[in-house]
RNA sequence: CGGGGCAUAGCGCAGCCUGGUAGCGCAUCUGGUUUGGGACCAGAGGGUCGCAAGUUCGAAUCUUGCUGCCCCGACCA
């Protein structure tokens, strides 16, 4: 993409609305616009991480065996009325009323729909286990929206649903959650630890929040040091399998957010030395709840004994928006953001220290060519702009590598290649930056 | 929903107390000089001062109401 035809409106200066690094980040970044409390515009930028994001979730839930589909954002009020919901959910429920006078609603979560969807078309156990997930706008009315994209009413979710014969059934699908769970936030170069959580308004008994340690998080939390360190399964994790040793590995260590934190046995089961006592950052979230739902809505599957009983169901959920913002938080410096190369906007940003020179057109242009051709995503500034807003710019969208092409370096060949987030950085001919971007980036 | 604050050009702000032609920096446009870490000179464009009522000869400024936004708390991906 060359910069000169892009839509990326940097801001050299703080908005004063933005408090914390990753909403400030991302307004300078041109990555979001905010249209009214709590609901943004996603700029180019912005998008495409947002893209990438997805992505990756959209390969682990695979991975793991669920199924995408897309349900509406905007539902009927009556089928919350089935399950109780529609009058216990409260004032964070957008209500609508159509032109029919029909009360509608625009879906902050999906249990009730995709129930609905079950019970229509699931008759018989031998169609279990099924796990239906979908990545749609959500929209909560919370009272008070901040932190950009991280608490917005209108936010990005994946929500999957597991349906089960019975409780041991449901479980191995939790587990196959909360294992695609750890690899997807490993993928995004986040440590999400898994954490007892209380199930709030979706309800149900086993439950855990998927939490990324920054010191901006929301709530305080409290856990062992050695999640830290603990290996992540690998991609040739066996979904089939019994996943249950890496979730019990998983949970092994003391976990617990504010809500629900015991001291005494956080305490007792942590050595002073391991305990990390810090703020963090919800990422996710994982519920079994049984019969929760299929019951009152009468999803029910014939069993092998030829009795119908309710489905045991979970739900799971990724905050996908939410995650740029945590990604941020993780990861940035006082110049700006360092995206991991996963879901960074583009891998690389060329820069032309002085387009319309002889030296280094020729160069760019080239290397632009090769590196499209190789599929590397690069971000071509070939604006006329004084070399130290460039170099500005290119820290503050925070891409992993930057290469420089002047006069200065190229009257010996040479290319700058910085690498954002060492800094290092190294002088190369064309020819070996493409050669070490196109071993860096493709795996 | 309780407490606090803000609203003046795209962004950041001054002006308000003490009413009298709406300003500054950045950004944008034109011309020129520059060019390796957010340049310089000269010029230009851009505002119903959040909205509405009131007081007044006269309101960005004073009064009242409303709306929007931000921050702290209680709730949540």
């Amino acid at each position: 993409m060359r910069l000169s035809r892009y839509f990326l409106p940097i801001l050299k200066e703080n908005p004063k609305e933005a408090e914390i690094v990753s909403h400030r980040l991302m307004l300078r970044a041109g990555m979001i616009r905010q249209q009214s409390a709590g609901i943004y515009s996603w700029l180019p930028l912005g998008l495409r991480v947002l893209n990438k994001i997805q992505r990756i979730v959209e390969e682990e839930q695979h991975r793991a065996g669920a199924v995408q589909l897309l349900m509406p954002t905007v539902q009927s009020a009556d089928l919350w009325r089935e399950s109780g919901r529609y009058e216990a959910y409260g004032k964070e429920m957008l209500r609508i009323t159509d032109r029919h006078e029909r009360d509608m609603l625009f879906g902050p979560t999906n249990e009730e729909m995709i129930t609905d969807i079950f019970r229509s078309s699931v008759r018989s156990y031998k169609d279990l286990p099924l796990n239906l997930y979908h990545i749609q706008w959500k929209f909560r009315d919370e009272v008070r929206p901040r932190f950009g994209v991280m608490r917005g009413r209108e936010f990005l979710m994946k929500d999957a649903y597991s349906f089960d014969l019975d409780q041991e059934k449901a479980v191995e699908s939790y587990n196959r959650m909360f294992v695609a769970y750890l690899r997807t936030y490993r993928r995004m170069g986040l440590t999400a630890i898994p954490m007892r959580a209380e199930t709030g308004p979706i309800g149900g008994d086993l439950s855990h929040e998927f939490i990324v340690l920054a010191e901006t998080g929301e709530s305080a939390v409290y856990c062992h040091s050695d999640f830290l360190e603990k290996d992540i399964p690998g991609n040739d994790v066996d979904f089939d399998g019994d996943l249950s040793a890496i979730v019990a590995d998983w949970t092994s260590n003391y976990a617990a957010t504010e809500d629900v934190v015991d001291m005494a046995e956080f305490e007792a089961s942590v050595p002073e030395d391991k305990r990390i006592s810090a703020r963090g950052i919800e990422v996710g979230q994982t519920f079994y709840f049984g019969t929760k739902y299929s019951e009152p809505m009468g999803a029910t599957v014939t069993g092998p004994d030829g009795k119908d009983v309710p489905v045991h169901m979970g739900s799971y959920g990724v905050g996908v928006s939410r995650l740029l913002g945590a990604i941020i938080e993780a990861s940035h410096d006082e110049n700006g953001i360092i995206w991991p190369a996963s879901v960074a906007p583009f891998h690389v940003g060329l820069v032309n220290l002085k387009p319309g020179d002889a030296l280094t057109d020729p160069v760019c242009e080239d290397l632009y060519a090769k590196m499209e051709a190789a599929g590397i995503e690069v971000l071509y500034d070939d604006t006329d702009q004084r070399a130290g807003a460039k170099f500005a710019a290119m820290d503050v969208i925070g891409l992993p590598y930057q290469v420089i092409a002047g006069p200065r370096g190229l009257k010996d060949g040479l290319l700058e290649v910085k690498d954002r987030k060492t800094g290092e950085k190294e002088m190369l001919s064309a020819e070996a930056t493409l050669n070490k971007l196109t071993a860096a980036l493709t795996v």
